[in-house]
DNA sequence: TGTACATCAGTGAACGCGCGTTCACTGATGTAC
DNA sequence: TGTACATCAGTGAACGCGCGTTCACTGATGTAC
């Protein structure tokens, strides 16, 4: 289906441009469509900014399902890495999934708690194991993977917006930030067993 | 001089229109000059735009250095607050003083340590105040604030990016969120006086 | 005090560009009878 | 099986726009002698 290939082509030149640069034109180039091609598949630019979005948080999707690790700290040490990782190899499509403004879709909290953000509901189900195991606190599980993305943001738009003077200096800081900030929901041991 | 002239134009446009919106012939047509004027006191747009991020940045260094509590831990708690005040009341100066990308200046952690941020100086002083006074913890005072900066942009962008569903809604959950962060760096006394 | 000249802030017209989108169209494919 | 017609994906040219910036200029102000 023609709608696929622009689709493709947009993410082409979205991964290569970033979202200022992608234009009808360079998608159609890509598509090796005349630009009209796009309007028989898209209302206009912005529902294919819309798609373009929801292709973004689609690929995050499966970035965190394919996250292995059995016990809910680890997975969650693996989903701050895969993070990570995701916002400084594909930036672009890191900014599509989080940064374009959402078409009304996708709003906390109803649309979160109703499950239509699979890689948030992965998250909580995962914190939901670790308050289940004793090992978080009671806060709202909701409230715990929102800080802990709204973190790993903030520092990744630090970092874009070049205020850190090396992409190392960036990540031991967002390690620390991050790390710290799963210990500050996770319950403290009072004593420990000899 | 005209150059202060330019440059509050500029600040207007941009308060109406955003970094997006900004451009020359706006900002003449503000200044009541022809759009070459602004080529006499700035090389180009972008150092036009390196001005509207310094003038960003004083703009939020006034508002700290106008917190009045004495005592750190309440210091703290007006920071956050006049913070979300600035991002939802000037939203597009902050915008510019916290997302356009610095040229090279500013950079963590040389300048900062440096005390090239006069806002983040002051939020650092309140640190080491609040770890003197045995109320926080050894992390170093930058790692703090570095955090408790970047988890309130990372908030303010979701919301930016319309994903709560209302400005209440993301008060409440940026102010549960910032306050938890304060808390996590803070020392809880483990027995309380009687 | 008067003249000649340099400086320089600001102008006005134009250039070349890329943008999203409109319009009227072509031509292949499917369907009805 | 053959003809007439509807559908609809894709085209090609053009429109109107706003952009940053170039170029050659004007005209007021300051300075030297």
């Amino acid at each position: 289906m023609t709608r696929d290939t622009i689709l493709a082509a947009a993410r082409a030149v979205l991964d290569r441009e970033g979202v200022p640069g992608l234009t009808v034109r360079k998608v159609a180039a890509r598509a090796k469509l005349s630009p009209m091609a796009m309007y028989r598949h898209f209302a206009d630019k912005s529902a294919l900014l819309d798609a373009l979005m929801d292709d973004g948080l689609a690929t995050w999707g499966k970035i965190v399902s394919s996250i292995s690790a059995q016990d809910p700290m680890a997975w969650m040490e693996e989903l701050i890495e895969a993070y990570l990782n995701f916002a400084l190899t594909k930036p672009h499509r890191f900014d599509a999934a989080f940064l374009l403004p959402a078409p009304s879709a996708r709003q906390f909290p109803d649309d979160f708690a109703a499950g239509r953000s699979p890689a948030l509901m992965m998250i909580i189900l995962r914190i939901d194991q670790a308050k289940s195991n004793g090992r978080f606190g009671n806060e709202p599980a909701l409230d715990i993977a929102l800080s802990l993305v709204a973190l790993g943001q903030g520092m990744v738009s630090m970092h874009r917006a070049n205020r850190f003077s090396s992409e190392a200096q960036f990540k031991a800081i967002y390690r620390t930030a991050l790390h710290h900030c799963i210990e500050s929901y996770s319950v403290k041991p009072l004593r420990r067993e000899k």
